[in-house]
DNA sequence: AGGTGGACCCGAACGC
DNA sequence: TGCGTTCGGGTCCACC
């Protein structure tokens, strides 16, 4: 099991970089890896980068926007093994997964580390960015302007999983395989119900649930399981917290039924059997507790 | 057209 | 012990 960065590893890195970042002046750049960049030279990269001043970090979905004060942007997406150091210039030591080292006019260094190889940089011209975006990342989960009719116009008509349907960023940007297991707890719905059969009710508290978890996982600075960190190389704290994801037969933290590990759309699932019913339940049938329904 | 499965990558975990 | 095999994650893309 690795854990990969979601929305809370991503934000986490993006609130301890950008205080750091902004405004200063990017003096050199070295990409090792050429396919960090691909499909354009890392060498040509590297240069356009050089001479920028960085204006703000951003992030959409999974995606860090630096973004500079000619309006260019470079998209960081982290991937699954990616992560962000950050330190005084030369105090990092060299290893065999450094992919990239950007030098600041403030003596720091920023290094890009990559174990998998799959994260990229992609540089964008200023009216490029958004389209890119758009296209690919849906609404901010915990923006103040996401409710539960959202998150309903986001499942509504898909037969899919509803796991498998909050796993696209285009429906709800930013969740992946752990924090779409801890929201499907949570709500108590099972991830192999269709997406577009939830009700009202389940809707609504699975936008509940997702805030909830996301919320938790920032504030305990993301779940360092192997690769992620914070750019200062700490841990974050919320592996320990986890409810359901990689805790199969583990006992459930509501109900005491062991947990289940089933595939969805590819992806290792976590579930509670007795908590997330297969079907929902009719109205006014009371939940058991305590021993299993036929 | 929405859904699905393979490709990408490589260390860790597993099986014999 | 040692070696080969399988797994897993996010996203893209080809294919149904």
């Amino acid at each position: 099991m690795s854990v990969v960065p979601e929305l809370p590893e991503v934000e986490t890195i993006r609130a301890s970089l950008a205080p750091k970042l902004a405004g200063r002046r990017v003096t050199r750049v070295k990409i090792r890896d050429a396919r960090l960049t691909r499909p354009h030279d890392p060498d040509v990269v590297a240069g356009e980068l050089e001479e920028e001043r960085i204006s703000s970090v951003d992030r959409r979905g999974k995606y860090l926007i630096v973004r500079f004060d000619s309006g260019r942007a470079l998209l960081i997406h982290l991937r699954m093994t990616g992560s962000l150091r950050r330190a005084p210039g030369g105090t990092l030591a060299d290893d065999p997964y450094q992919r990239a080292v950007v030098s600041l006019d403030d003596g720091s260094d920023v290094v890009y580390r990559d174990v998998r190889r799959f994260g990229t940089w992609a540089l964008f011209e200023p009216s490029q960015v958004d389209a890119f975006l758009d296209a690919r990342v849906g609404r901010e989960p915990l923006g103040r302007s996401f409710r539960a009719r959202d998150l309903a116009a986001a499942l509504s008509g898909r037969r899919t999983a509803v796991k498998a349907a909050l796993l696209d960023q285009r429906a709800v940007a930013g969740i992946g395989n752990i924090y779409a297991d801890e929201a499907l707890w949570r709500a108590r719905i099972h991830p192999l119900r269709p997406a577009g059969e939830l009700d009202a009710h389940e809707t609504a508290a699975l936008h509940r649930s997702i805030r909830r978890s996301l919320r938790r996982g920032l504030v305990r600075q993301g779940s360092t399981i192997r690769d992620y960190a914070l750019p200062d190389g700490s841990a974050g704290g919320m592996q320990s917290e986890l409810e359901v994801y990689g805790r199969e037969d583990g006992p459930c933290r509501r109900c005491g039924a062991p947990i289940e590990k089933i595939r969805v759309a590819g992806r290792g699932t976590w579930y509670c059997p007795r908590c997330q019913a297969a079907t929902r339940l009719a109205p006014g049938t009371p939940r058991a507790v305590g021993r299993r329904t036929p």
